[in-house]
RNA sequence: GGGCCAUUAGCUCAGUUGGUUAGAGCGCCACGUUGACAUCGUGGAGGUCAGUGGUUCGAGUCCACUAUGGCCCCCCA
């Protein structure tokens, strides 16, 4: 195969990835190999309406990593993959099509007909998002993927609801509820934002019934929903108006009589002490009302405007407008005390983006208490392990204090509640749909209608981990897959998604025992993915880097390998586009280390072993490639994708590139033993190292794998993919070659050092001489003379134990060795001298903090002895440089 | 009000249980390269580790407080 000498992604992606399909690679064989133990991730299904940002392409490069490198491991993996169908979202852009194309509303199709309207848009664009994530490389299991609203998964929705409702789990009620008067629906309160915002208190004065002239003042932020007041509420001991207490205001306007009540609740240093009380849309006054009787009245209708209870003034205004009203007409009446401008917080839904008003209204509810116990539980018995640990606590400050969940919409796109009613309305829920007309099965009276609502988008996804197997039936998936093991997701969803997919694990997956119905063993909670000057990305503020647009002008590989360089263990990340050249540019030197090794195949090899290794530099690599793949194993297994990516790169780049291939080339012209065992060695190197990588950069690599395999001439026993994870076979830590290529690598830079801090040049050979002292190292630099010749460039190289120095020349240090090279007539010897006693002076402040700290009793009676041993070796090698760096100083 | 995270080189970030002359990549400077790679090589300059105080023989690392930036929860009618 020829392979040109940069890597183009483009050439290559999209045929690699459907060789992966064609081949199956991604999907567990039918019967798991023997002994294979399953490993199991459920994406995060995004929604159908969602385009690719770079959370996703952060987020789906890491569950790759992880079920690439556990599939190598032999692991039956499975990623299954999904959407999820999003009511609000969904139906919103829907409405919004529709209104666009054919000025309609949904109401205007009916819901039948509008169902339909969002199955054709789903048909045509729910799978756009899962196509970016084949971009992205993601080997996820394509036969399995689901979608929320699939017919199996509306099946376990509505069988999980029936048996919460019959557990009376379940149960409806009118409460105070989130209401988006845009959507018109119910929210709840994690689907809100809590913004800041400018605002005003209005001062409001309720005449006293009964008491002519007399009124009590009433501090609000929103005058409108005074229409809804039903009582007055000040504090016990306020004496400014415990005479008041027991008696009523009138309301203006309305001329309704409320009680004035004491209550705990009321702050008397803020506003006035007296506080409206309007049970209908504000949740603290919800309390209070209920303390004190209070009748609920609901002034709003669902899309915002004022109702009929707020009288024939009000009757058909914005809440805006009616606002406007109600000031203008107090201050009609001298009724209004006073404005101020405050800053306040004001409840705005994540999806419209208007003002959230409470409002009283029937809803759904599920009692979370009783469900969150042993979602508690599994985090503080550690069969919930968080990364980073500290979300822990996030997520338990939620469970300790969760509320109930609100879990009706008030949409059509979803699953319909599985209730119906009869005449009277009495409720029978059912797993098959019943006809209008049949029998009511407890009354026996004709069922009339189905209950409208939806319900939340969550309480389809919470099943996620296993409906998507077959759940409530007892499938084998079910059985082979479930528990998962790791689920990667965005720190905003803990509570929402997070949270409640431990719960369902325990509540429904009940036939297993305890110990295995969580629903996943490891929450990875990943980076935020921020732009350069440190915001979130995010399609509104415009400030996003499009992955797909990245994956163009670089490649997959090289935005996946750029982000696990950037991000570590979910600490935040502030990205700017030129931040992937690091990728680029490591893919390429990838492309072009592989490519060298395959030119030099030309000839017999040797299979080489750590064992039968000869050559310094051989046993040295196989030393590193051991030392690798320990680590990249190890800090995989452990979850630091970061850590384990900046071990590959040292290894590839400097250890391998800079220093192995320059050692070695020299030995490949011909076909002798050494040039045999070079080729096997590099032959080795190359394959555990493109395993090593394929999790990271999965293309390129299944690229190269191909190309070697055909290069070798060898039979390929699989595509990488499906290949094992290196296992260190015949490979071994070597302590002497680890040390002796150090002794080799100080000379060379010892050499090239002098050059650069001289005028010599690096192309110029060089006469070199050095004084080594100690025998071993003496010992080492005459064995590899020739490797330290050719890659420091040197005509010559004496070594001898105690060299004198050749006139004219200078001198570099490599711990005790002393390498002399001549110096030309034009070499600027003073600016030499400069540089080199600047380096001295370096030392000798650190040999004086060395000196010091050993003269300390407090630390050589306190420091553990082997650190106090490392710094008394440490200050006498330090003290010989200086020495040696001297008498350089002094001879130039 | 409560909580979390960050602050280390011009930029983006590492720095594992307290003990190296505090590191990497980019950028910068110098030198080099028609045989794997200019998406390259070699070397260099550049940091009072946000501040103050404390614990300790010893603090980038532990504790307290402060400042700046960011996020989350609960609240004010």
């Amino acid at each position: 195969m020829e392979l040109s000498s940069r890597y183009d992604p483009k050439e290559h992606e999209a045929g690699v990835y459907q060789r992966w399909l064609d081949s199956g690679a991604f999907t567990p064989a039918p019967e798991p190999p023997p002994g294979a133990e399953p490993f199991v991730i459920m994406i995060p299904p995004p929604n159908v309406t969602g385009v690719l940002h770079m959370g996703h392409a952060l987020n789906g490069t890491i569950q790759d990593i992880v079920i690439r490198f556990r599939r190598m491991q032999g692991y039956d993996a499975l990623w299954l993959p999904g959407t999820d169908h999003a009511g609000i979202a969904t139906q919103a852009v829907v409405e919004k099509k529709l209104f666009a194309e054919e000025k309609k509303t949904r109401q205007d199709l009916g819901r039948e007909a509008f169902l339909e309207k969002v199955w054709e848009w789903k048909e045509h664009h729910g799978n756009a998002i899962l196509e970016q994530y084949r971009r992205l490389g993601a080997s996820c299991d394509w036969t399995r993927t689901r979608f929320t609203m699939d017919a199996d998964l509306s099946r376990a929705v509505r069988e999980s609801f029936l048996r919460l409702w019959e557990k009376g789990l379940v149960y409806r009620g009118a409460r105070l509820v989130n209401w988006d008067c845009v959507l018109q629906t119910a929210i709840s309160d994690d689907e809100i934002e809590n913004v800041e915002r400018k605002g005003k208190l209005w001062y409001l004065r309720y005449p006293i019934e009964g008491e002519w002239g007399e009124t009590i003042t009433v501090a609000t932020t929103r005058p409108e929903t005074m229409l809804g007041d039903t009582g007055v509420a000040v504090h016990p001991d306020d004496e400014r108006y415990k005479k008041w207490i027991g008696k009523r205001a009138i309301l203006p306007f309305l001329d309704r009589p409320i009680p004035i009540v004491a209550d705990e609740s009321v702050d008397p240093s803020y506003g006035t002490g007296a506080v409206k009380v309007t049970p209908g849309h504000d949740p603290a006054d919800y309390e209070r009302g209920m303390r004190h009787g209070l009748p609920i009245v609901n002034v709003l209708n669902k899309d915002g405007t004022i109702n009929a209870e707020g009288g024939h003034h009000f009757e058909g205004l914005s809440r805006e407008k009616a606002r406007e009203e109600v000031v203008q007409g107090l201050l009609d009446l001298d009724l209004l005390e006073k404005i101020e401008d405050i800053k306040h917080t004001v409840p705005l839904s994540d999806r419209s983006k208007s003002v959230v008003e409470p409002l009283v209204s029937e809803q759904w509810f599920v009692k979370m208490k009783e469900l969150a116990e042993p979602a508690i539980r599994a985090a503080n018995d550690g069969s919930l392990v968080f990364r980073p640990e500290r979300w822990k606590k996030v997520y338990l400050d939620w469970l300790e204090n969760v509320q109930d969940w609100c879990i009706s919409r008030q949409l059509w796109w979803g699953h319909q509640i599985p209730i119906w009613y009869d005449e009277d309305g009495v409720p029978a829920g059912s797993r098959e749909d019943l006809e209008i007309g049949s029998k009511h099965p407890s009354t026996g009276k004709p069922i009339v209608r189905q209950d409208a609502d939806v319900l939340d988008t969550w309480a389809s996804s919470w099943l996620w981990p296993f409906a998507t197997l077959g759940w409530p039936d007892a499938t084998k998936d079910l059985a082979r897959f479930y528990p998962t093991h790791f689920l990667s997701t965005a720190r905003e969803i803990i509570y929402l998604w997070v949270a409640r997919m431990i719960m369902a694990g325990y509540e429904f997956m009940d036939e297993l025992p305890t110990s295995e119905r969580c629903a996943f063993s490891v929450c990875n909670v990943h980076a935020t993915v921020l732009d350069a000057k440190g915001k979130r990305m995010s399609k509104s503020a415009g400030n996003g880097i499009d992955p797909i647009d990245v994956i163009e002008q670089y490649g997959a590989d090289a935005m996946r390998y750029s982000l696990m360089m950037l991000t570590r263990e979910g600490q935040d990340v502030r990205l700017a586009e030129n931040r992937f050249e690091e990728g680029r540019r490591f893919t390429n030197k990838i492309w072009n280390a592989a490519r060298f090794v395959m030119m030099k195949m030309g000839g017999e090899r040797d299979e080489v072993t750590s064992a039968t290794a000869t050559a310094i530099e051989d046993r040295w690599i196989l030393s590193r490639l051991a030392d690798t793949i320990e680590g990249v194993t190890r800090e995989l297994d452990g979850y630091h994708f970061n850590d384990a990516a900046t071990r590959l790169y040292r290894f590839v780049w400097n250890d391998f590139c800079d220093w192995y291939l320059e050692l070695v080339k020299s030995r490949l012209e011909g076909d002798d033993a050494s040039a045999r065992a070079a080729r096997g060695t590099l032959a080795r190197v190359l394959r555990d190292t493109l395993a090593l990588l394929h999790p990271f950069t999965p293309f390129q690599t299944e690229v190269l794998w191909d190309a070697m395999h055909e290069t070798l001439g060898q039979q390929k026993e699989a595509m990488l993919v499906r290949s094992a994870w290196p296992d260190g076979a015949g490979l071994a830590v070597d302590a002497d070659a680890e040390r002796e290529i150090g002794v080799l690598q100080g000379v060379v830079r010892a050499v090239r050092n002098v050059r650069a801090m001289t005028t010599i040049g690096d192309r110029k050979p060089l006469a070199a001489v050095v004084a080594a002292p100690r025998a071993d190292e003496l010992a080492v630099i005459e064995a590899a003379k020739e490797r330290i010749a050719a890659l420091a460039v040197l005509s010559s190289l004496e070594a001898g134990a105690d060299l004198p120095r050749p006139s004219g020349s200078a001198a570099a240090v490599a711990g005790t060795i002393q390498v002399f090279v001549p110096l030309g007539e034009d070499v600027d010897t003073a600016a030499l001298r400069d540089t080199l006693e600047r380096r001295a002076q370096k030392l000798r402040g650190a040999i004086g903090g060395l000196e010091k700290k050993l003269e300390n009793e407090g630390y050589l009676a306190n420091a553990a002895p082997e650190v106090v041993e490392e710094d008394r070796a440490k200050l006498v090698e330090q003290r010989e440089e200086l020495a040696l760096l001297e008498s350089n100083v002094a001879g130039l």
